[in-house]
DNA sequence: GTCTATAACCTGATAGAC
DNA sequence: GTCTATCAGGTTATAGAC
């Protein structure tokens, strides 16, 4: 017991977290369905049955790295959207630049978590409980920002879910894509994230220009 | 025989098509993976060993599901992206159109797609082989128009798969994140859909922004 | 062509030695 | 705590009756 916490001390890898990352990994990867507790177990260099002594079952195990995950999306964000000292464009800067540092890193997390939604949207509201990933039910200040600006734009006549979508869309899809897009032009992976990085300029302007061409165009 | 293969023409579902048809929606929905053959077969209505019967395996089954889907994607539109008498603007309303409305009764084939590609990018590359999926390599007429416009509008600091993934983004991405958007706005399916059809007319507006956009904005 | 029964294999989980 | 061996249940695929 000794020997062990010292180990995980030293080199910060406890047999419980080294599956933990083995499977963060290989769920990633393969999605919950696909992945063998044999891959997770050979992936991290140990037993099979040390997976079903530390997490008591596969299932465990995933929920684990689904809820992980899903706190990567959300809670890492509470700060800057509810920071009352920056404005609205700011915001979406820093979102989009943390957004996408993050997607860099890890890169296949947004199609795992939109698959294993898609696979039983229900299971996830039930096991996981949305309480666990919202910081209750304060109200975002983003949002009274973002009304604020709508109403000063006039954009009453566009919904403003659709701009939401944009920004998500705009900055996550090319990840999701990225497989195809990577096999279909021919870029590196450091070609890729060299463009993904242009797009933390990018994305705010295009973003900006949207909110703004609704204002005149979709009039007609 | 003869007696088949009149049922099939009255009412065009033979044995076979009605096998590939629970497939199209078990696969579709489940994933590789996750579908059991066994699922297929109650999804039918018929029986467990016609599946190899017809098909041989569960693996050459969903190779036909995935290269109709592929299929699905890029041979609709060769007409539309070589029509020499539509502009680029006009292009592109007519794809965000024909796109929208594919999607809207067929919602989850591309996270269908994105997932199983980024399962295995080199397993669909190798089995199914692009050729099946591409008109030869004759240029794309839309590229060339595309290419017109870039220059005289002086898009040359703005790498232009930029547009096609914003284009792709805006288009594609809702539906990817369907269950989401509406788990956590609260929409139904028909309110969602009408969103949808709001931006047949909206991304070709955008689309139009951001081009015009980058000429200016991107300078600074 | 279609069905039932079963073979052959795989996967998650555990028992028990160390 | 960690490993090997193995069980129990489920899955794909096929054999063989009709």
């Amino acid at each position: 017991m000794a020997k062990k916490a010292k180990e995980a001390i030293e080199k910060n890898t406890s047999t419980e977290e080294r599956i933990k990352e083995a499977a963060r990994r290989v769920f990633t990867q393969k999605g919950y369905a696909a992945t063998r507790t044999r891959d997770i177990a050979e992936e991290s260099g140990l037993n099979l049955a040390l997976i079903n002594y530390y997490f008591r079952s596969k299932e465990k195990l995933f929920d684990i790295i689904m809820l992980e995950h899903l706190q990567l999306f959300i809670h890492s964000i509470m700060g800057i959207v509810n920071d009352e000292s920056t404005s609205l464009q700011e915001k979406i800067e820093i979102l989009v630049g943390h957004y996408i540092d993050m997607l860099i890193k890890n890169p296949n997390i947004p199609i795992f978590l939109l698959n294993e939604i898609n696979a039983d949207p229900k299971k996830l509201i039930a096991k996981i409980g949305i309480d666990k990933i919202q910081h209750g039910h304060e109200p975002v200040y983003l949002m009274k920002q973002w009304m604020e600006i709508a109403a000063t734009k006039k954009m009453a006549n566009i919904n403003p879910i659709h701009i939401l979508m944009n920004f998500v869309a705009l900055t996550i899809f090319p990840f999701v894509g990225s497989p195809l897009i990577r096999n279909r032009t021919g870029l590196s992976i450091e070609a890729f994230n060299k463009l993904m990085e242009e797009r933390k300029k990018l994305i705010p302007i295009w973003i900006n220009a949207t909110m703004n061409s609704a204002l005149y165009d979709n009039g007609q």
